[in-house]
RNA sequence: GGAGAGGUGGCCGAGUGGUUUAAGGCGAUGGUCUUGAAAACCAUUGUACGGUCUUCCGUACCGCAGGUUCGAAUCCUGUCCUCUCCGCCA
């Protein structure tokens, strides 16, 4: 979520911003949101002021109900005049009358029942008054709140504009581009040759999308996971293992929701859902906590597979696994002070690109323009490998800082050091990295002639020492 | 899944529907005292939003959401979570 203050400061900087971002629709909330806005602080105002007249009341009328030290003659006549008090709105004037503060002529005999009766009358009147206005407050706040989560993340100053992703920055290639003396297959032909990858099954299991993987190809995919884990250690992120069905709060804490509500799996009759990413739990991991300066940057890892509906991808990519309903994903985060949030977003950049380096597979980093940078970046690369059987750049970890955005969805916030003044914390999340498209670079960067493939060096110590994946299966 | 007991501030823990502050304690922070520390004593104490916004004022928050009432931590309903026992289970 955006700060409401920058957009009721800066509306027409705000929109020129989310013009950057080829999203209409959420321009055309801005005016409304501003609208709201003032709205709700002019009802909120002016409501509370007569909340807290009416708490002062009700209290003075505890205090004269209560006093036993008063005669009822006294009582009675002093809720007359109360209640008359309250017909002509002289709140401050029925107050003091009621709890003893200001004297009480008595000029007539009134029965205590009656007296009392009428002061109440009184009272439920401007309650109900008071109640109709907090009943508005909450319209107001809940249409406020509804079109807030629509409004996107603006772009870093340092993002190129442009509105096609055609245009993203792509940085110079990494690594030897294999030259082969036979056509590379692509992996939908070396998975099945192999008999490491079972379309067929998966298919049959659980319909298109799914995959399942056999022998070597769960065992390589297996290898992957604790590279990545252990690299992740080594750089210094503390690994979690996170449950994988979250509350539907979660995902608007991570800002999937509500705009991206049908890319996600729900649990039949739960409000409960299937993580789409690690981001999701780590994310809400610190909700509604203040973290101290010092325990930060916190950095966490997770593995966990990731359930995606791909609804509004249909009929793309459907050959192979590059897009998938079900897939496995190391993810790093980073829950940082606002200062570093940048750097850190480069250091972690670097640590994804690492680890394709240490695999051995050409691989490019991509600068992401405005018009491609999602719902809650503000700045964003994406790193591919390049897989030469399908010929194409497959984009194998996307590192986004989403500064104070989840933050402040999910409240997380942080003391700066010294102070008592909590402030809304930066979040970072990349993949490093995710498994299906690597193990698609793996094939079909490493066959060989012969039909096998090349297991890269430093998965050999996760697989026993195995070199290479034979078709004959040893 | 069944039965029961519970959810109160950073923590522990009181709290007959009212008589202006959620008692008291612990912790933390500041101060006094001290050569320094401890002890003792004094003071302060959360979050969000709003107000002519650093120290002032107001509103809301006692798991969450509703309801009853002039007035709810307290009564009612629903819901989530925790604990104990039983059942099932890796």
């Amino acid at each position: 979520m955006l700060n409401i203050a920058l957009i009721r400061e800066k509306p027409d900087w705000v929109k020129e911003e989310i013009k950057k971002l080829n999203d209409e629709a959420a321009l055309n909330r801005i005016d409304c949101i501003v609208e709201l806005d003032a709205q709700r602080r002019e009802t909120r105002t002016r409501i509370e002021t007569a909340q807290a007249a009416r708490n002062k009341l009700n209290r003075a009328m505890g205090k004269l109900r209560g006093n036993k030290g008063m005669a009822d003659e006294e009582k009675a006549n002093r809720a007359q005049l109360a209640a008359a008090a309250l017909g002509v709105r002289d709140y401050d004037r029925a107050s003091r009358l009621m709890d003893g503060s200001e004297p009480a002529i008595h000029d007539e005999h009134v029965e205590l029942t009656a007296a009392f009766d009428e002061l109440i009358r009184e009272l439920r009147i401007m309650g109900d008054e008071i109640d109709e206005g907090f009943e508005r407050i909450a319209a107001i706040e809940g249409e406020l709140r509804e079109n807030m989560l629509w409004i996107p993340n603006l772009p870093h100053s340092s993002v190129p504009v442009s509105d096609s992703e055609e245009a993203n920055v792509a940085h110079q290639p990494v690594g030897t581009f294999r030259e082969f003396d036979f056509k590379p297959k692509p992996h939908w032909e070396l998975g099945p040759a192999l008999d490491i990858i079972d379309f067929e099954r998966g298919v049959k299991l659980s319909g298109s999308r799914y995959y399942l993987l056999k022998g070597w190809g769960a065992r390589l995919q297996r290898a992957l996971i604790s590279f990545f884990l252990d690299q992740a250690r080594t750089n210094g992120y503390t690994e979690l293992y996170t449950p994988y069905i979250v509350h539907s709060e979660m995902l608007y804490g991570s800002a999937q929701f509500p705009k991206f509500q049908d890319t996600v799996y729900g649990i039949a009759d739960e409000d409960k859902f299937l993580l789409p990413t690690a981001e999701v739990a780590i994310t809400n991991m610190h909700r509604d906590e203040i973290l101290e300066e010092s325990d930060l940057p916190l950095n966490y890892v997770a593995h966990t597979p990731c359930f995606r509906s791909e609804k509004a991808s249909a009929g793309r990519d459907v050959r192979g696994i590059k897009r998938v309903h079900q897939f496995e994903k190391v993810e790093m985060y980073k829950l940082t002070t606002p200062e570093t949030s940048y750097d850190e977003l480069e250091v972690m950049t670097r640590q994804a690109e690492n680890i394709c380096a240490l695999l051995d597979i050409p691989y490019r980093r991509l600068e992401i323009v405005t018009g491609d940078l999602g719902f809650s970046a503000t700045k964003k690369y994406d790193i591919e490998m390049w897989s030469p059987g399908c010929a194409e750049w497959l984009e194998v970890s996307s590192c986004s800082n989403t500064e104070a955005f989840q933050a402040r969805r999910a409240m997380l916030r942080y003391y700066p050091s010294g102070t008592r003044k909590s402030r809304y914390l930066h979040t970072l999340n990349g993949s490093g990295l995710a498994t299906p498209r690597v193990i698609i670079a793996i094939l079909e960067n490493n066959q060989q002639a012969d039909g096998s493939v090349v297991i890269p060096e430093v998965l050999r110590k996760y697989v026993g020492g195995a070199d290479a994946i034979k078709a004959d299966g040893s």
